[in-house]
DNA sequence: ACTAATTGTTTTAAGCTTAAAACATTGTCT
DNA sequence: AGACAATGTTTTAAGCTTAAAACAATTAGT
């Protein structure tokens, strides 16, 4: 998009002032590095296996399921709404990846479960998946890595600390 | 959406096992870590000043140029589509937010400018913006703060190092 | 000046995402 | 059993996103 070779995906932080705060920098260098990963594996995914990574998502929750899986609980295992899981599960049966049927206890319920195609295509795709993740952090020591890890620890905590702080107010 | 209180946001974490690379673990850590942030700020967007995320990130840019913007540039800024802006901008005019206006020199290009309206509506909600930011970060000490910072750069030097090392075999 | 290529923007088609409404079925209560 | 609440899923409407095609206008080359 731009020339040069550094900068066509999304970096924020190209337009951080310098009187802006700590936080704000460290916010927007993790935007930075997370929507190039991101980016990385959705171009990948769709060169090399034609998909998407919500597909990939599904197909990686119903591989480590034992047994088929309803709706519901794949929507509550990737966070995601009903009427999400519900399209996504559309195309994927379509393309032949998984197989839905009603259950036979709950005529409500329709359980979800790889076909043999959509285990095969899964197992391929994971193992690269982990390859590509892995290059990208090729450079950091394991000292490296496990620091960030422990910061990033940290920042979960302090967040889910600060969200939990403000649902509290929110009920009073 | 799951009961619990720590687990509404997507969690990619819970489904990692212990077998994966520590690769794989930095990478799902940073996803939760990201979208938590990222979905605490749409949400206080949407429900304090009843817009989003893009539609900032819009008036964000505008504010810091001097004088109006080309839809190209911005797209260029914002490291997205020009169909994209096209799309943003239409909604953001419509609410009176912007102002678009073809340029006088070249009669293929828009200007977009941010309208008194929509510079008062950013100021407020920079101004949350950086508060929810910092809140979210509270309980990380400054050597905490530094040392994220410093390891996201080399994060970000690495990512960068394996997309050049891929497109120069790709080259090939 | 005519033609070509280039540049700037919009449109189109497809997919992801959500919230809210609509549907279908099951469970509960009397 | 009948009414009503709760649960599971799908549909709908709206917005974000991209790539590719279509358009419009400018620039370059002859």
């Amino acid at each position: 998009m731009v020339e040069g070779g550094h900068f066509e995906r999304k970096d924020y932080e190209s337009g951080v002032q310098t009187q802006d705060g700590m936080e704000l920098r460290v916010w927007l260098r993790l935007l930075t590095c997370t929507n190039l990963l991101d980016t990385e594996v959705r171009t990948r995914l769709k060169q090399t296996a034609d998909t998407t990574l919500p597909r990939f998502d599904i197909l990686a929750q119903l591989e480590r399921h034992v047994g088929p899986m309803s709706m519901g609980e794949l929507s509550k295992r990737l966070m995601v709404s009903n009427g999400n899981v519900t399209g996504l599960i559309d195309r994927l049966a379509g393309e032949g990846l998984v197989d839905r049927k009603p259950s036979p206890n709950d005529r409500r319920v329709q359980m979800v479960s790889l076909t043999k195609k959509g285990a095969k295509s899964f197992s391929n795709i994971a193992e690269n998946h982990r390859t590509w993740v892995g290059d990208m952090m090729a450079d950091l020591s394991p000292d490296e890595m496990n620091g960030l890890y422990e910061l990033l620890a940290r920042l979960k905590a302090s967040i889910l600390a600060a969200e939990d702080k403000n649902s509290l107010e929110a009920a009073e």
